[in-house]
DNA sequence: AATCAATTCCAAACCGCTTTGGGTTTCTCA
DNA sequence: TGAGAAACCCAAAGCGGTTTGGAATTGATT
């Protein structure tokens, strides 16, 4: 059943059943009513293909999962993001159209969304320090919005991001006001922007007591549960470990707590830790009390916010670039205690 | 830089531009070599939005992810499956539609998928027991492949799975031989069919060697990490608590080791663990020496198989529908050991 | 040299919708 | 009653490709 059948059939022309069916106001309500009750009746659904033909919109917006060739890691926060992401999309009628491929490829899967007509807009992941997406972009014209930011960037850009820096200092002075000296920071890649924020509000917090800074206590790779294991149970092999660890992600403190326990000590009691939680949806903080303190920020409410800014910046094209900084909050859980010198 | 602008370049018409561009016969080789070089130069790629409204086919595939109401789980399996598949996507030229939807709303999606020509196939994900969405998309025609099986289907249909229940059942006798005899199973929801079909390898391997089922030792939820740690939290403080654990998944798993901990056991002196490994990328199951004991396959190679079947099922419509059936390797690791009665 | 087949290219139709630019009716008001 | 405005509808021209059905040229064959 396409429009020229459906409009046969009513007796009407195309344009009108068209003009019906989008709300135009140059047709009769009661004729609208007729072909609204048609085009139910004989499960009428416009062909995308065509409409985006004729409208020259993609009805769509891309996202990139970059699947790096060295570690060949699929970020579990992605999950959580496009679900969110997808939420609005689907309330709005627009499509998710999903990339995988190598990083390097990146900006060439920009190029052909954007000569394709593939997509209308984008959603930027994991930016780096001088993201060069972010100039890519902009220089073809193609609408976006980062989920992160990118120190460095000139030009005004949209972005979401959770304030990384403020909620790692709080952690950080959550921690030294429990009498700890020596925080072990347990961080994601250094050349992500997230990473880079993060780990100046750790160093400014303990600038700000005059501490010093020990580069072996922190550590920086792909947040797995094996990293989280690996730099715990080197740390606390140490002549002078750590008595607490600040997480970059739920992941790798699974993997701090395996390396805690394995040596016999207890969270909370023995070592402290505080990671941050992106409320991933399988991997939920406890379920009254949370099991590790928290900085936590829903990654699937980001992808949701991050959506929609996206499409209203593809509705009105020269608005100035909208920005968002969510607040992460501090939630005490069982991980963390009074510092304790280890026998 | 359209196909017109280009052949008014070349002072070829569109058609033999169009021709020459996709490899048919009919168009003199050095022509075909100017008009490539003249598409590279001007950077041309003919607009996806044409070709499929001028060929019928949208070179793209749908993924539905369900979010179910009640529970709010985004399957954290999906992330690895995607980007398995979207390797193989991107190979072919195709685009990855992925589409969050409810769960009751699923077969509506794939009716507005078929109906309004968005996708040439979709992947079927998680299926339950006799699975409802197997009958209705070979009603409406739309090709698929099912990543497991539903046990009732009767017409034949295309699907790859894991071999659960012979994984399950290995894993079940390596328990038994090492002299466990109350063995608790953690599953997935029961009404999944991978979940049935484990539990079934667990119930025949108890059957075999003569042992009665005790229904207080299995339990079947989402599959989140305090699920595992609930389950296993109530089990060891049974007057007669289980020695051995077997789990349906890492995430479980993880949380059935922070119970083990909390009661000041060990994994693999004081209680052993099995659990299925998918292979996550961010949840490798140790580096060189498993942490579990586990029945492994990998979710993302499932994914890169089932998109070739799908594809090769679109080119070739009426071919007898592909199955494949993955044997699971069980991983000997550092979580299990002989049975010990507890203090 | 004439004939037939193969090669090479093109004009025009088509995919299914939106949108432009009128053409009729009907309504309103002097 | 006639003119102008408003309301309602339509034919046709895109959107940017692919594909059909020739036409013109070249080559091979007798």
């Amino acid at each position: 059943m396409n429009l020229k059948e459906l409009s046969l059939k009513l007796g009407l022309s195309p344009t009108t059943v068209s003009r019906a069916l989008n709300g135009y106001p140059e047709v009769n309500e009661a004729t609208r009513e007729r072909v609204m009750a048609a085009a139910r009746r004989h499960n009428y659904h416009p062909n995308t293909r065509a409409i985006r033909l004729a409208t020259g919109r993609a009805m769509a917006i891309g996202h990139i999962v970059p699947v790096s060739t060295k570690h060949e890691i699929v970020n579990p926060i992605f999950a959580d993001f496009i679900a969110g992401a997808g939420e609005t999309y689907t309330r709005a009628g627009y499509d998710l159209l999903l990339s995988v491929v190598s990083d390097q490829d990146e900006t060439r899967t920009y190029r052909s969304f954007k000569s394709r007509g593939a997509v209308d807009g984008v959603i930027v992941h994991a930016p780096s320090a001088d993201d060069p997406r972010i100039a890519f972009l902009t220089e073809i014209g193609m609408p976006f919005v980062v989920h992160g930011r990118a120190t460095g960037a000139t030009a005004p850009y949209a972005w979401l991001d959770v304030n990384n820096r403020r909620a790692f200092r709080r952690a950080t002075d959550f921690l030294l006001d429990l009498g700890h000296r020596r925080i072990a920071l347990i961080n994601g890649l250094e050349y992500m922007d997230f990473a880079i924020r993060r780990r100046s509000g750790y160093e400014m917090a303990l600038a700000e007591r005059g501490l010093v800074l020990d580069p072996g206590l922190m550590h920086s790779d792909e947040m797995t549960e094996s990293y989280g294991y690996r730099s715990a149970r080197n740390l606390l092999a140490l002549p002078d470990p750590p008595t607490a660890f600040l997480v970059s992600s739920m992941i790798p403190a699974i993997g701090v707590r395996r390396a805690v326990e394995e040596r016999g000590l207890k969270l909370g009691r023995d070592i402290s830790l505080i990671t941050h939680d992106d409320e991933l949806s399988y991997l939920r903080n406890g379920e009254d009390v949370p099991i590790f303190t928290a900085t936590r920020s829903s990654v699937r409410e980001a992808g949701r916010l991050a959506a929609e800014m996206l499409l209203e910046l593809i509705a009105t094209p020269d608005m100035t670039p909208p920005t968002r900084l969510l607040e992460a909050e501090l939630m005490v859980g069982l991980s963390t205690g009074p510092a304790r010198t280890l026998p």
